[in-house]
Order: structure tokens, then sequence, then C-alpha cells
RNA sequence: GGCGCUUUCGUCUAGCGGCUAGGACACAUGCCUCUCACGCAUGGAACACGGGUUCGAUUCCCGUAGGCGCUACCA
């Protein structure tokens, strides 16, 4: 135990000291990039600015057959949006490209060669159906020391023959010799020792005959290697493969530079069971990607973080607390400076968190009250025009601060009322409307309306309507200082019936604020419309 | 099935042998108030189970059960 920690130590140090902090974010541009990669990000992106050190990025995409045409594009614009920047890689330049693995081959067929004069990997030519067939034999077929030899490769084939089939062009693959019987550790930032006998690894494939390109395990580890990588921050789905890139490491002669590793814990689906999907986005109305992604193949439309109206501090913020948290002694609104400098590897928990996206919203929440009336402008304009409102920014901006603290009611997936704070621009119209368009018509059945809304109360509204008139500065504080006075002395209380004339509902701001956004003129047109509608 | 990781309020989590088990979201109530709210205050709500180790376990160890992941010429 002592042992593990002096070298778990002893890991952590030497590539935190002697060597300049470079992580990296390699994602394959196989589509959108899904939230938790976005959170595997931020995190690399933290810890290279905590440590003045370099965050990489690039591009995985050794496997042809799943290229989607965008994706890298769209992962670029995605980091551009969220403000995480990088600092080598795929059009970033650096010292240390080609940066996409598929422009690398040259450099992986060396790296192959070495493995293969060297004796730790092998040539195998078992066909797809051959590997089948024998799946099919043996229950929980491995390709390992205890079958390998019953295969068609460079260990049962003599010299010769295997000379012959490569020559004739016979397509085979390059797979690891794994020497069974022996413990391999990784030594994990985030989950300390973790320890795996040899012998229930397999002799993974580390070059494909297929596309002619490595697979992921080899490709990574040269990568790192050459690259300078000092932490390897990814998700906890490739713990089961570490073994096998700590072997890697070893067989080229490469321990002592291997990086230190961090595996993270995965998002969860909000509720059921599993890891968070692109489905369930679409099922409980939130996004599971950064930004709208058009599938080029299907047309289908994905939503998308940006789109629906969040911050990307919103969005930081939310990502980071999910698996890590800085300890009580902090408010959980945090800038990226103050992420950077409080982020802690060894803080991250180590079980899966579910995605709570009604937090997610509540962050926003937060970030939009921060924000000035103004930087909201643009989206609600967006929102009018949708809506055939032709208005002005300082008119909007004016909407805007009127409404901030307000509230919308909204409707569940199992067809609930719920209320919700304003998370979203969005939100505003329907709570909006009656700025811009009177009311049309009063629902008598409305329980508002019922109670504030009796007998006497059109001679009232008509008795106020005159003394409104008489009002010349017909702003919030001129209506303040001439009305207030007025419903003191004849002990009146009109606001509650003034609402159903001008909103036509018991919701909106300060009554003054709004008849003085109104003007007197619509403000009264508004009131003779509600007495005689009323009566 | 095999292997690995994991288990504190509904959710995200703090806790690193001795605490009335803390915070945040959500929920409920109250205050505020010209409405809906915002804000503020208060409240309900958790150590999966069974064995050890120890004077003492939420905390350390071992089982059981649950959850998650991996098990491709995908990454």
């Amino acid at each position: 135990m002592i042992k593990a920690l002096l070298l778990h130590d002893f890991y952590k140090k030497r590539n935190m000291t002697e060597r300049k902090v470079r992580v990296r974010f390699a994602p394959s541009p196989t589509g959108p990039l899904h939230i938790g990669g976005v959170r595997t990000a931020l995190y690399n992106y933290l810890f290279a600015r905590q440590h003045q050190g370099d965050l990489i990025f690039r591009i995985e995409d050794t496997d042809s057959g799943r290229f989607v045409p965008g994706a890298e594009e769209y992962i670029l614009e995605s980091f551009r949006w969220l403000g995480i920047q990088f600092d080598e890689g795929v059009s970033f330049g650096g010292d240390h490209g080609p940066y996409r693995q598929s422009e690398r081959r040259e450099i992986y067929k060396q790296y192959v060669k070495q493995l293969l004069d060297d004796g730790k990997a092998y040539y195998a030519f078992d066909t797809p159906e051959e590997l089948d067939a024998k799946r099919a034999e043996i229950e929980n077929f491995q390709y390992d020391a205890s079958t390998r030899m019953q295969m068609r490769n460079s260990l049962t084939l003599s010299a010769d023959e295997v000379q012959q089939m490569i020559e004739a062009g016979t397509p085979y693959v390059v797979r690891i010799l794994i020497q069974p019987g022996r413990d391999v550790v990784v030594n994990d930032l985030i989950r300390g020792k973790v320890c795996i006998n040899s012998s229930i690894l397999d002799d993974k494939v580390l070059y494909k005959s297929a596309d002619q390109l490595p697979t992921y395990h080899l490709a990574n580890i040269v990568d790192d290697h050459l690259m300078e990588v000092t932490h390897v921050i990814r998700g906890e789905e490739w713990l089961p493969s570490a073994p096998l890139h700590v072997l890697l490491y070893e067989a080229f002669g490469w321990s002592d530079t291997m990086p230190c590793f961090a595996h993270l814990p995965l998002l969860l689906k909000p509720v059921g069971n599993g890891k968070l999907s692109k489905r369930d986005g679409d099922k409980l109305g939130f996004p599971v990607f950064p930004l709208e992604w058009h599938d080029p193949k299907s047309g289908e439309v994905s939503s998308g973080y940006r789109e629906k109206g969040y911050l990307p501090q919103a969005v930081v913020n939310f990502l980071a607390l999910l698996g890590w948290n800085p300890g009580n002694e902090h408010s959980e609104i945090l800038s990226m400076d103050e992420l950077i400098q409080l982020f802690d590897l060894e803080k991250c928990s180590r079980n899966g968190a579910r995605f709570d996206y009604v937090k997610a919203a509540w962050f926003n929440h937060q970030y939009l009250l921060q924000q000035p009336e103004e930087a909201w402008a643009p989206a609600f304009d967006n929102i009018l025009r949708q809506n055939g409102i032709e208005s002005t920014p300082q008119r909007e901006a004016e909407v805007v601060r009127m409404m901030k603290l307000k509230v919308i009611e909204y409707t569940d997936n199992e067809g609930n009322k719920k209320k919700r704070n304003i998370s979203f621009v969005s939100d505003l119209w329907p709570l909006t409307r009656f700025f811009f368009v009177a009311p049309d018509h009063f629902d008598r059945e409305d329980k508002f309306i019922r109670k504030n809304w009796n007998e006497g109360t059109a001679s009232e509204m008509t008795c106020f309507m005159e003394k409104l008139q008489t009002v010349d500065d017909f702003s919030a504080e001129g209506l303040k200082t001439v009305i207030d006075p007025w419903v003191e002395e004849n002990g009146l209380r009109p606001w509650n019936a003034w609402r159903i004339c001008l909103v036509g509902a018991g919701q909106g701001p300060d009554m003054y604020e709004l008849a003085a956004f109104l003007g007197k003129e619509e403000t009264l047109r508004r009131m003779q419309f509600a007495i005689s509608t009323l009566g």
C-alpha cells in the first residue's frame, strides 16, 4: 500500500515537475461532439491552464468507415463557442504534427515494424469469417495465449509462408503478443492503483488490413509519446484498455515517459439506467450536444445548447461540477478563471454522474441574470420577429429589464404544469406578448379576473382614466407622484383591475412601469377596451 | 458469462476514524408584494446490506447485492 502510494507520487511528481505538462483532447470525427466529450475536453483544458501547460487537439480518424464530413469543423466550432482554447493541433499548428492520424500512416508503419522486429507483435491472417467460426466454436473465444497457436499467424506459420503470403498481398492484421501471467499496474490519478492480470488480456489488433491504418490503441500510444503528452485525461470507458496501453509503452521501451492516467466517471441518463445518449435528449427535451447538429446523411437535426439559448459560461460551469467539486467553502457559480485555479483531478469523483438538466437550466438562469439587458436584446429580437413584432433594441432592453425577475410556466413531458425561472431568453415571449400586443379578449373564468373585476370596477376604471388624462409626465416616476397620493386620498386599490386592462391577466411588471412603456394613448385605449368588453 | 470501476438526501456532492452527517438543484411552507415572480428565511429528505479491524466506523479491510463500463480489423 505504501509502496503503491510512493509509486503514485513518483509518477505524478516526475510528470509535473520534470516535464512541461502537455495534455490532449482527441475525438474521432464520427459525428457531433457528445456533451460528455465536452466535459473531458474541459477538464483537460483546466488542467493544462492550471499548470501552464499545453492542450493539443488531435483528430483520431483511424476508422475510415465511420468518418463523417463536417464533424471536425463542428467540434472546433463548439470549443470556440465554449471558450476552450487549444495550444496546438489540427487547425492550430505546432511542432508535433501532423495532428490528424490519417495523415500519420507512415509514422505508424515504422512503429508497427519495430514491434514486429522485436517480437512484441505478430502477423495474423485469420479472415473475419474464420474468426467468426472460431467464436462460434469456442464459447467466450479470445485471441490470446490459450488460442493463438490454433490460428493462422506468424507464430504458427513458417517464416517462408508468412513472407509469401505478405508478398502475395494476403490481407493481414498485426496483433500484440501478450505474455500471460503477470500483473499489469495502471496508476490512475483518480482511482489509484488498478491491477489487472495479463492473462485476461487478448492479443489486440494494432494494425488493420481493412483500411491500412493502426487501431486506436497503437496510434494513441505512438502519438502521445511523440507529442510528449504527460497526462492522459479521458473517459472511464478506456480504463479496461489501459493495461494494454501500459504494455504497449513497455513494448516500445517508453515506460520512463509514460503519461499519468486519469479516467473520468461517465455521464449517466437523468432517469433510468445507462449512460447518457442522444436519445435521452430527444425524449426529455434537453440538448446533449453543444451546438445544433444537422446529420449530413439522415438529415436529422439534433438540438444544441447554443441554439437552445444557453450561455457558454453556464454550460462550462455546470459541466465542470458534474464529477468534480472544489469543496464546501466555494460557491457553485464559478468563472473559467476560478475553475482553472481550483480544478483538481484528485477531487474528481469516481462514480458516474446523472445528468441533471434542471440544474443546468438553473446555472443558465444565474448567468442570464448577471448579463446586462442589452445582451439579451439580439436573442429577444429574434423571438419578436418570429412573432411578427417590429421593435427597437431600446424598447426590447426595457422590456427585458422589467421582466428579468419573472418566471414562466411550462409543460413537461408528462403533461404537468411546472414553474421555472427564466432560464432562457426564448422563454420570454409568452410573458412579454402584452407589451407589444393589446389584449383582445378576457377570460371570465380566469381566477384573477373573477376576483378583481366586479360590478363597480368599470366605473372605477373610468374614473381612473379621467385621472390619468391629467398626467403630463407619463413616466413611471411621473405617474407615481400623481397617482399614489390620489389613490391614497380616495382609498382605492386599482392595480389588479388596471392590470387586467393592460395585460389581460394576472401577470407582468409594476403597473407604473408598464403604463409608462405603453404610453398614455395606448394605456387609455386598452382601458377603454376592457371597460367596454368586461362591463 | 469474464474482467475492471463504483455505491452519502430524488439529483450533483462535502466528508479523508470520534460531526446534531454540511452545501447546491428540485420540492414544501412563510416573509415581501398592485399580479405572476425574483429575493430572503425555514423545513422535510441520505451514509445499500452483512461480516470483520478498532475503545470507536459514513470513513479502513473482506464478502453480498445494485449501478456503470469494457469484452470488434470502433474510438
